[in-house]
DNA sequence: TCAATAGTGTCTATTAGACAGTATACC
DNA sequence: GGTATACTGTCTAATAGACACTATTGA
């Protein structure tokens, strides 16, 4: 309790004399990839929606990268957690409150930031279309929502005398109205007989400021791992829905059809059937339910 | 491209001028959770030795927590990446090189670290016990492999009128020699029937500094949770293995007993076998093996 | 009626779990 | 031969995938 240092001191001595700014220190960030699935406009009264994964990007009117989209964001100050920095960032730019948030990368490259070393600790956030309407912050910055399409374009693998290389350059697809924005992230496994490293590296980053297109393309695939494990796809949905929507929300993130029947099959323990249904949709009417996980039983 | 702000100044202008310390920032440092897996003393010639789970700790010679345990880490510089300072300070405090390194999370708690504002981002990083003799870094400091046990010590959960709340007790245990350290971890869930938040707290932290006990508790489940569906184990495991001492592996990270017969065909895309054998061992000899990938064929 | 979606039943293929059996070394 | 581990075969249960069928609304 009261022992001493090498220099005679307390820890309260230590504490009161300490100087944290003696060293030259990264200066820290957050930036949040805000997720939703929202719906297009319909083709005809009849048909269902389609939906789409969406992110929102802000335009930046400040250097670095002026007139760039770039993700919402700032510097976390000396008295706040980081998830409370992502949490005034968000409202701040977006009058988004109290969503769901999730920690998804530290970056720490020493030139990601011209402005000097920044490390930037990134969050994923989900939220329903319905529940926001996001636009003009404080600072009368422009928000869109823009469509985020993801492919891989490349992929190869060649083994090298002691294991193996391998390269998988994803496409990332960003839509809002008449704005396209592209990107090309490289994502590689190097394996070199002792150990597997991971690396990302930015191809190109369309109109994207930082290194944004990385983040977002983590946040995607993030998003992919996690939706088939666990429920958080829910943080994404109206409190009640019909399943055909909730498959559909599956659907966008997987980029991938799936079988009605098997769906349902898999997501029956998350969700409790209520008693209202949907109407004048030109169809058979829909139940709607909500989210409700039941106890997992131990073995 | 020369686009001005609303000052009028270039990019270049502007970073010239921009100061980056015109705001109190937070520090930021590195912890890793550098993990093995390693034999007990076996008890007869006959019988294989058992395995256990272990984390190297160091014992702090300076304020704060003088003469507690820590994780091995340190300040991250100006010039080097996070990943950087994760290798310079192992091999600072341990000697260890060139091994893998995996980014765990980032804790941004406010009062985490008595000597100010600071944010740790914790690595894991997972090593072949025979590959290293990790003692006695360059400041004469202690460093010590702790046996790890991790077990769930209370579960409760409870319905609220919109949702639930979890929480999960985990209490740890680390042995080495004549030394014993417990610390007890509450996880909490709790939904609100809108969103779900995960919440970490350090109940009983023992003898640890800082709070490295919710770190090595993260740095267990996250272990846990990706060996089933990586290849991460082969970083614990030398060239040259049996698939006996690979099950070991599997069975001391998850805590439970696996049937030889299932284990050998689930792991089987990921072994080659070599036309090495164990000798000398009072029973049947072993077949030899190698971690070799099998090219995943996407349908 | 029909267009469009809602919702269910069931067959099959694949994977996971359990267990029993045989094999091979060294003392 | 005995002990201790190595290695393999196969039965069964559970889960995932595919597909076909019936149901219900509004225009």
């Amino acid at each position: 309790m009261g022992q001493l240092d090498r220099n005679g001191l307390t820890e309260e001595q230590f504490i009161s004399s300490y100087d944290i700014k003696a060293y030259e220190q990264p200066s820290v960030t957050v930036d949040i990839v805000l997720l939703t699935v929202s719906d297009h406009e319909a083709d005809s009264y009849r048909k269902l929606p389609e939906k789409s994964l969406r992110v929102l990007l802000i335009k930046r009117k400040e250097h670095p990268y002026i007139g760039k989209w770039a993700l919402p964001g700032g510097f976390v100050r000396i008295d706040e957690t980081i998830e409370a920095a992502a949490y005034r960032e968000l409202e701040e730019e977006t009058n988004i409150e109290g969503i769901y948030l999730e920690q998804l990368y530290t970056f720490g490259d020493v030139s990601r930031d011209p402005r000097g070393r920044i490390i930037s600790t990134a969050y994923m956030s989900l939220v329903d279309s319905g529940s926001i309407i996001a636009k003009a912050g404080t600072d009368a910055e422009e928000a869109r929502w823009f469509e985020v399409k993801s492919e891989v374009i490349r992929e190869d693998r060649v083994k090298t005398t002691e294991g193996f290389e391998e390269n998988v350059c994803h496409k990332i697809t960003l839509e809002a109205e008449e704005t396209v924005l592209e990107a090309e992230i490289i994502v590689s496994r190097i394996f070199d007989g002792k150990k597997i490293e991971y690396k990302r590296i930015v191809k190109e980053s369309g109109q994207l400021a930082f290194d944004h297109s990385m983040i977002l393309q983590l946040a995607v695939e993030r998003m992919r791992g996690k939706i088939e494990h666990t429920d958080i796809v829910f943080h994404m949905m109206p409190e009640l829905f019909t399943l055909t929507e909730l498959q559909k929300a599956y659907e966008v993130i997987l980029d991938k059809p799936l079988l009605k029947a098997n769906f349902r099959r898999k997501i029956a323990h998350m969700v409790q059937e209520t008693d209202h249904k949907t109407s004048d949709a030109g169809h058979r009417p829909s139940k709607l339910f909500r989210f409700e996980p039941r106890w997992i039983d131990k073995k």
